[in-house]
DNA sequence: GATCACATACCGACTGGTTAGTCTGCCGGG
DNA sequence: CCCGGCAGACTAACCAGTCGGTATGTGATC
């Protein structure tokens, strides 16, 4: 039993992702404490800091499981072989649905950010600068071929919409009247239709 | 010199929530230390706890002061005498450049509404609830009288607007190519756009 | 196959520093 | 002379990270 996963079947490390993750989500970055995060892993400090460097390292690792996550999705949409019209639809779908199976860490990624130090917090927002420019080609490419009004900038357009995707977690509940897909047809739809010439 | 005015000629009441408000939004509710607050108000804790019972009050006063500012605006604009396409564009316009004008108090809202205690979070989140409420008649009222399409519930149409609102913080810098009214001004528009019939 | 060397995985007491809030008291005007 | 308005030292609690220690596994050597 040195395998690193205790009574549970899942390595502790995981364990230790697993709960900060929902603690930050629940409490805020701040307001967990290293102990309260060892103690929902069932593990101790020691635990933590053999794996990881520091708290802060926790977050950046919340932060980078996710980002991969919905770069790799909108990279695979983006390079599909469909009209624009359809691929922009599916991709700004799907990172709604993405969003929504991931709340805890999309709550985490809007909200705690700058909690990251300069350098980490910078290479977070590379990252995000990449995402959206993936995003935002695939407006202009739309907007060239006049499939999509050029009345707004492309940028704007962008933002509009991951605005709604970020704001997704405050109102959001999975009790709600409207399923993910629902939510993330409508959500596609009122983009494809402000972006009607 | 008993005026509460000490060298400046601001009240210190007043000085004590601009200066929360500029250290809450620069480095977060939490990472900002009530010494801190009071040095950057040039007074000290004991004139702080004179005037409010906690530094959550203070948090509180920060929402109360932006909620009742938005809420009147609304109310205006919702109430004018105008056809209800103009009275919606114009109230989403309006939302978009005072959120704007008082982005500190919007980054403060989005991202630390969750520091305040179970019945503060309640209390605001009624009055948010209010504004999202008299904004969502307005949709509902178009739609109605099918100048607005019914495609999408008004409750979405309304958390698809505030959504950019709430991420203006994120991206939006006063240097930017935009202006306030220009940015206002697509983003009203990408909101009528997506609700023409 | 027994012994030794070393590494990995973890425990938990401890430290140094920080913080919100309290309390006693001073000071000047009405 | 009294009270609102404030100063600033003080306290009790908390917290991230450290460190010495233990237990178990793994590979080399004889």
């Amino acid at each position: 039993m040195a395998k690193a996963t205790d009574g549970n079947g899942t390595p502790v490390p995981q364990r230790l992702l697993a709960a900060a993750t929902r603690l930050f989500a629940e409490r805020g970055y701040d307001r967990t404490s290293v102990q309260e995060i060892v103690e929902a892993a069932g593990v101790t400090k020691g635990a933590l800091y053999h794996y990881f460097g520091s708290k802060e390292d926790l977050l950046q690792e919340v932060y980078a499981r996710v980002l991969r996550l919905q770069q790799d999705r909108l990279d695979a949409y983006a390079n599909a072989d469909a009209p624009i019209e359809e691929r922009l639809r599916e991709a700004a779908a799907d990172v709604v649905v993405t969003t929504i199976e991931n709340l805890d860490d999309a709550s985490i990624f809007f909200r705690s950010m700058h909690h990251l130090s300069p350098e980490k917090n910078k290479q977070v927002r590379m990252e995000r600068r990449r995402y959206h420019e993936r995003f935002r080609a695939l407006v202009e490419e739309g907007q060239r071929a006049g499939v999509f009004s050029s009345a707004t900038p492309a940028d704007l357009v962008v933002d509009y919409h991951f605005g709604s995707v970020h704001h997704l977690s405050t109102w959001y509940r999975p009790d709600g009247p409207l399923s993910q897909q629902e939510v993330a047809d409508h959500l596609a739809d009122l983009l494809l239709r402000a972006l009607r010439p």
